[in-house]
DNA sequence: ATATAAAGTTAGGCATACCTAACAAAATAA
DNA sequence: TTATTTTGTTAGGTATGCCTAACTTTATAT
């Protein structure tokens, strides 16, 4: 049985090395700054990570999920999603709220809870941040992405992934104020090369074609 | 903010000095017994606690919770029960199943959750086993009790506590096969002096009227 | 009243998960 | 290509919560 840590752990992992898309390895410092930890801290980690075969790693090498660790992350989404839908849909949590509390619950021990939460909730599919909540297999639907070029005009749409990973294109998307989850609303559309003016957190900004080809929406 | 350690010695400490009547002190060994640790382990705690003003002990002295203490505890038995009763009447889990996933949720920290579970139950007052559950202000509604020996024929009730202390008293409650929460059915009552006939676990016994007036029951 | 048993305490150790400080390797820039 | 910055590692330390073994105090029994 993981701890609490070991869980937080695969699934920071799962999302650095998943979510942002075509990325499948993680380092030190950047999994360090996702835990709030000390870079030392989770070198002592992946040692251990390492030993029940729970990552691939190696000294000065980048870090990665092995199969073992992958289901195991998904796991704890998958728990972190229902409890995120429970708390939203039967405890009038607000959009906001449920993370945090959701933090914590996702480390319960339990098969049968996990499996009659699912049930009591209808099985959804979304999480009420429009994730996908992994089914009990760790089955995770790959959800339908489009890119933020085939978004229409006036509707607002939400950051999953980027395409290209360069370290270019991705400063260039933080300095847009775009992050994963980044709620992206489309102001106007160029017809003469597709640029695009977008707004973000309140915060309007001119992007190419080609930008909005390389980030990934739902 | 306390552990999940401190909580539950908080909440074995209120069990052993408010559940069964009258005993208002517990001991390092019992602490340890009902915790499943060794009294060494218990004896550092003690420190810890006493520290924060959450019991009050002295070396070689009986322990007692603090008001703070045991308001604490309390709100750590209305979380447990609280989720008894959701897992119960919600997911559908068994009155044997309850107890054990209880145990982890009790410790998750967030007046709101509880608060929201509360209401979502529609403020229940009993948990799946009988037992009070406290309300947000940490009062315990004291349940009435009856003695067994007012318990009619046939009926079948729950043991809360026990009046008499004595040794010899408590022998004889657990030779009869009685704990704290046994079930027991009367199975005849003699109108010449009292004397009952129960059934516990399926094993039936003969117990005087003074016994049965020391029985507290629900 | 004293011997024995039970209850409680202390000292020293261990694993987890964190830290700082010093250092080593790799990547980047001049 | 060498200097500098970034990234990653190691050694040694901390607090928590557990342990065993040896000891002390208190309670019980004769």
């Amino acid at each position: 049985m993981l701890s609490q840590t070991e869980e937080n752990y695969l699934k920071a992992l799962f999302h650095l090395t998943s979510e942002i898309a075509g990325k499948t390895e993680a380092g030190t410092n950047e999994l360090a700054a996702t835990l709030n930890v000390k870079p030392a801290t989770v070198n002592d980690m992946l040692k251990k990570l390492k030993k029940k075969k729970l990552i691939v790693y190696e000294k000065y090498g980048k870090i990665s999920l092995t199969a073992s660790g992958k289901k195991q992350a998904i796991e704890v989404v998958r728990k972190h999603r229902l409890w995120e839908t429970f708390l939203y849909e039967k405890l009038e949590f607000s959009w906001d709220e449920v993370h945090e509390v959701a933090e914590q619950l996702e480390h319960i021990h339990s098969a049968k809870l996990i499996e009659r939460l699912e049930k009591f909730l209808d099985y959804p599919e979304f999480d009420p941040h429009g994730d996908v909540i992994p089914n009990a297999k760790g089955e995770l639907k790959q959800q339908e992405r489009k890119t933020l070029s085939q978004v229409a005009v006036g509707k607002t749409c939400k950051l999953v992934a980027v395409k290209d990973n360069s370290a270019s294109f991705l400063q260039y998307v933080v300095q847009v104020g775009l992050g994963l989850s980044s709620k992206i609303k489309i102001v106007s559309r160029q017809k003469f090369d597709g640029t695009l003016e977008i707004e973000v957190n309140g915060k309007k900004s001119v992007v190419s074609e080609r930008f909005a080809e390389n980030i990934f929406i739902v």
